[in-house]
DNA sequence: TTGCTCCTCACGTCACGTGAGGTGGC
DNA sequence: TTGCTCCTCACGTCACGTGAGGTGGC
């Protein structure tokens, strides 16, 4: 009859490396039932399992060692079940993070992507779907036109108004004149949270691209009131700029590429 | 005008400490637009919040600063969205292990609870629900009864059959005469696990509890016997027995606490 | 002088992982 | 003797956090 289970045999049931279990002995998180007197060796029983197994699992939810080494010590059903009851909050937060920072990567993914397939030299009509986003504050630019200050502004307001600076951040101009007057100055930064409960709505938008840092449009502007000249457009309602590649995936800043539409009237 | 932010105004606004700012810049991941050549102040420009949060996101996703530092040195749109998609495939993984954990510390507060409304001298017959569980192989008992070799078997062959131990672990008997004859030696040992595919059906069962360490039934036995002789009731399907409270919440073996249950015809 | 914000540098911490050098029975 | 499994002990690593001691302008 083997009773007894050696290091290297509790730890490919287990899972749990060998090196991890000397740790846990010597932080006195969890000793081995025996140890040969003659050889120093080991030994572990089967039902170490339950414990162990109870360990990852509160390690997995983040708790520190020493913390569960202390529960551990002062066990009984009360205290466990408040662990638990307090874990489980705990828990919610951590499973709502991880699905908010998937959200992000996934929008962010999503506009790198129309950024690769879009011709920036190109402007043309386009059905798009509604969009969801959340917008900052009015801006209050200085007469130097620096975005810096406005910029500031939004992101320390940010917390308070629930905006998410992970998402992808644009800028929104009250109508395309307004943008035409000051490509640079938006009226109101925005995230574009997914979750946000401001909406740009479906319909036929003119769409244009740019290419070139923060606020620098160069020829786009003329580039898109040339086009409406020609083709007799009209607009209704906010202009808005977003930027698809911007520092997280380009290093040449003049390189940043910007899309920006208007709802065609 | 303010063009610049000093090392406790960008930790501020961006959440970052000033210390992790510090450490971000002597690993080279994360660097101030400028340092003053006097001073050595270091200074940060608005813009900067874009990165500092896209690599918060990825920090947030488990990925090792230095690999964050090695995608900021080459990152065009292609890598990033390379990038992208693998971080949702790992997230995806550490959303499901996080929503097993939680799904396991939260069937384990059910039994616990369970435990301590009961009466454990008290013999009932109760309405219970469908419970989900996944049963190992069959088990094979060695002549001294010891339930060490089974239990590491069951649980040798947990992975393969997709068991998860950190669920609570009960022991099934044929029937209750099975269990009369040898009452430390399951037929099977299961896992409690919510998500499996095997069920115990809902209906009327004959519920009794035991004080005392995994497989030692005490007087329980008899007092099931008695308590159906007297009240003249026979049994349908196997008998499960499961441990409430164990060695997770209790300190002295004697007073780990088993449900025992089988259905009445 | 005092208070404030910044600086560097060294050391601590947490949860291990690694590797050197040694043991003891087949 | 060789191979194997175990042991201890020291040191490395990762991502910071802390604290001592110093600076420079109001």
């Amino acid at each position: 009859m083997k009773e007894y289970l050696t290091i290297n045999e509790f730890s490919k049931i287990s899972g749990i490396k060998s090196s991890t279990l000397r740790h846990w002995e010597e932080i006195e998180l969890f000793k081995p039932v025996k140890r040969d007197p003659e050889t120093n060796y080991r030994y572990y029983t089967p039902e170490q399992l339950i414990m162990i197994n109870f360990i990852v699992v509160l390690q997995s939810l983040n708790i520190p060692l020493k913390t569960i080494r202390d529960i551990d010590l002062k066990r009984n059903p009360e205290e466990i079940i408040k662990l638990i009851d307090d874990q489980e909050k705990i828990l919610n937060k951590e499973l709502r993070r991880l699905q908010d920072a998937y959200s992000v990567i996934h929008t962010r993914r999503e506009l790198i992507n129309q950024g690769l397939n879009a011709d920036p030299l190109n402007i043309s009509i386009e059905e798009l779907p509604e969009q969801h986003i959340i917008v900052g504050p009015k801006t209050k630019f200085p007469k130097d036109g620096s975005f810096y200050n406005p910029f500031i502004d939004f992101c320390k307001k940010a917390d308070e108004l629930h905006i998410n600076l992970n998402y992808p951040i644009g800028g929104s101009h009250g109508s395309f004149e307004d943008f035409v007057k000051a490509p640079g100055e938006p009226n109101n930064f925005f995230s574009k949270d997914p979750g946000g409960n401001q909406t740009i709505p479906a319909g036929k938008y003119l769409v244009a691209y740019n290419h070139g840092y923060y606020g620098n449009f160069n020829d786009t502007v003329k580039r898109m009131t040339d086009y409406t000249k020609k083709h007799n457009i009209s607009f209704t309602g906010p202009l808005y700029a977003i930027y698809l590649h911007d520092e997280i995936c380009i290093t040449d800043p003049t390189q940043y590429l910007a899309q920006i539409f208007v709802k065609i009237k």
